[in-house]
DNA sequence: TTCCGCAATCTTGTATGGTAGATGCATTTT
DNA sequence: AAAATGCATCTACCATACAAGATTGCGGAA
């Protein structure tokens, strides 16, 4: 439901910092100005000064009032609590289309699965990770709650700085795999299975975050 | 994880403004200006700006690039996916209370209840409304995803103004039947009764919606 | 050496002026 | 009369200037 103008200065100044900070090119407390981003960007202080206020809204940023703004370092409560919020919302998502599965339901999801071995046997991983992304948010479109997935979109970004710090690990072979269990049951109808797979697969990243904690220590609160 | 500040007055503003739009005082389909706002406080534009984005982010006002800012009325497919946001979520929480529930959990609901009680006795609609909201957020609590509860918060200002306009049908008697049986169930570790008692209690108020898109057609889009 | 205090210098918060775009109405043109 | 056009007047966006709190580091005193 957020609404922002695209074609503003404020609103590529967004974008770019957001993904500095997700893909660690800002690491989390750096400390940063209003000053210092204008002047990197070539623009004033006004349209940053915005960015900073929707980014600290979406949990990237900490605003101190009169000291100075930081990259929000990576709470692992937080991240918890992000994960509760994505496996609740998946899971019930996941009931409604397993509940009255459309004729077409099973062939989109093939197909989006198909696209993911492509990506996985040519090694492209940021297009395997587009695809990932993409099945859940078909699984979504597919309940009729797009809007909810823009909401885990949000919360995913928390998630994604904790996974880009531990790249290299996930095994999409087994994602895939998943993805088929998640497909299967959907297809059937089969609301308990569904659920259950989308519960493993959503859990299978869970073991990662103390370890990465204790890698990289200044990166957490 | 949204921060603000407090004690500015972009803040100040910020919370005036959501009260009037949420109590209706501001209707969806306003049209309002930073200038107008700005003369009406009392302040210069640029805090109100700020309160503007902040708004707009909460999908409480549609900012239109050079034209004006504007109540966004109310999308009913917006309300119905907030909804199930909601649902998602509570469910999840009162699966993990009733799952494994502390032994002071079912007298901290009793208390809650009891003044529940007491406030309807006394017609005190307000603090009734109050303490239903709590219910749900010591839910949240218990369950250790007190977050949680702060972003069905955000979204339940959509529902609110629907509410807004229905007001005085909600019968109290009921709402307080409702949670008694979800904090019987919860006492239990009955996770199956609990979450059967959460679904009914938050599908009570469905049925309101397209009387109310009837009855206020103007603050539907 | 250690501790205290002050001032320079950061920071964000606020105010104001100027700019470009969108709208609506009056005027002109066909 | 109807359609097109130009202009007055709105709007949000951006830039800049000023204000006030917070930090830091230096210098002097104990």
């Amino acid at each position: 439901m957020g609404e922002t103008l695209e074609g503003t200065i404020a609103f590529r100044v967004v974008g770019a910092l957001r993904d500095d900070i997700v893909s660690m090119v800002l690491k989390p407390g750096d400390v940063i100005s209003e000053s210092d981003i204008a002047a990197r960007y070539g623009v004033s202080r006004q349209p940053v000064r915005e960015a900073f206020i929707r980014l600290a809204q979406q949990g990237l940023l900490l605003i101190r009032p009169k000291r100075a703004t930081v990259v929000k370092k990576i709470s692992p409560d937080g991240v918890r609590q992000s994960r509760f919020i994505r496996e609740s919302i998946e899971v019930e998502i996941i009931r409604r289309v397993a509940t009255d599965p459309k004729p077409e339901t099973g062939q989109i999801l093939d197909d989006l699965i198909a696209d993911q071995e492509a990506a996985s046997s040519a090694n492209d991983s940021r297009r395997f990770h587009k695809l990932d992304e993409l099945f859940h948010r078909t699984l979504a479109r597919l309940a009729g709650v797009e809007y909810a997935w823009q909401l885990i979109d949000d919360h995913k970004m928390q998630l994604d700085r904790v996974r880009y710090l531990t790249l290299g690990v996930s095994s999409s072979q087994r994602a895939i795999a998943e993805h088929k269990q998640i497909a299967k049951a959907v297809s059937k109808g089969d609301v308990v299975a569904a659920e259950a797979a989308m519960r493993a697969h959503l859990a299978r990243a869970e073991v990662l975050l103390s370890q990465t904690i204790e890698d990289f220590p200044d990166y957490f609160e």
